[in-house]
DNA sequence: GGGCATGTTAGCAC
DNA sequence: TGTGCTAACATGCC
């Protein structure tokens, strides 16, 4: 389920919760981690990383493009004591990339081992924090440096400014589409927001970077922001059977509309594959 | 059974 | 160095 915009709804809810069935993750204390499927957690073998975060607790939450970033701290204040590292109070950085079907949930404890769980965190209270994940491609990671994990990564797609935006793409060659798609151009942008943001942008995916005028590229940067903004304010959307959470597909304009009629011209959608990725565009609207 | 899927990365060619 | 292509990762749905 991950673009930004998901990523950023889940790492609300961690933070704040929804519902009753769904408490906040902040604050609270990890007793035990499981490693169900070791190739899930990456840079650090699985038990040193069960041993490591035993006993933190989860003091902050965020996000940098699709990583979600848990800061761990020691848990004097009342937690079990962190025994395995000669500085306890050094905080610890959990990282965690859904990939194509990762899910991350606070579920109560019995809920917590569902045949595709391939981490989880046992928790305080009876709950627990479940990577739940079919295709096997999620990764946690377990660090001191969030930048030993996210720093080549670039800006993140919300904190770039417009202007920052366009200076950095007419500095680029290709096509626009992979260059979206590009995590070290920035960090956020997947397949769907590539897409609705050239067809708000008015801009072809196969458009070469090198022919924007600097209106052009800053009115990209602006549809980017723009759709991942709408994105976030559904909730996400929803994949189907892989994350029921928000309703942004509903306003999908191009993307998975192949055939049907553009929403602006009338003319149908068309498809394409552009760096091995499926691409919809409107022929018409976009140049 | 074939085709498709929201993502990332290594290897390779130019 | 930048760009872009292929394959690989692994599974499930239509």
């Amino acid at each position: 389920m991950p673009e930004l915009p998901e990523v950023e709804t889940v790492a609300r809810i961690l933070r704040e919760g929804s519902g009753p069935q769904r408490p906040p993750l902040a604050g609270r204390v990890i007793r035990q981690a499981r490693v169900l499927w070791p190739r899930e957690v990456s840079g650090i073998p699985a038990p040193a990383f069960v041993r490591r975060v035993a006993g933190r607790r989860v003091a902050a939450i965020s996000r940098h493009g699709k990583y979600l970033i848990l800061e761990l701290r020691g848990a004097e204040d009342g937690g079990v004591a962190d025994s395995s590292s000669a500085s306890p109070r050094q905080p610890l950085f959990m990282l965690a990339h859904l990939r194509m079907s990762g899910r991350l949930d606070v579920v109560p404890e019995a809920d917590a081992f569902t045949p595709h769980a391939r981490v989880v965190w046992l928790l305080d209270d009876g709950w627990a924090l479940r990577f739940d994940d079919a295709r096997k491609f999620g990764r946690v990671y377990l660090t001191e440096r969030v930048s030993d994990v996210t720093g080549k990564l670039g800006p993140d797609a919300l904190s770039v400014n417009p202007q920052e935006f366009a200076a950095r793409l007419l500095a680029k060659r290709g096509a626009l589409k992979p260059i979206l798609l590009d995590q070290h151009f920035i960090a956020g942008v997947g397949n769907i927001y590539a897409d609705e943001s050239l067809f708000l942008a008015r801009l072809h995916p196969t458009r070469l970077a090198a022919t924007l005028t600097a209106d052009d590229a800053l009115r990209l940067g602006e549809a980017v922001r723009q759709t991942l903004l709408d994105g976030i304010a559904a909730n996400g959307a929803s994949f189907d059977w892989v994350y029921p959470g928000g309703n942004y597909q509903e306003h999908f304009k191009v993307y998975g509309r192949a055939g049907l009629p553009c929403v602006d011209c009338g003319r149908p959608v068309r498809r394409i594959v552009v760096g091995q990725r499926s691409t919809h565009f409107c022929a018409a609207c976009q140049m």
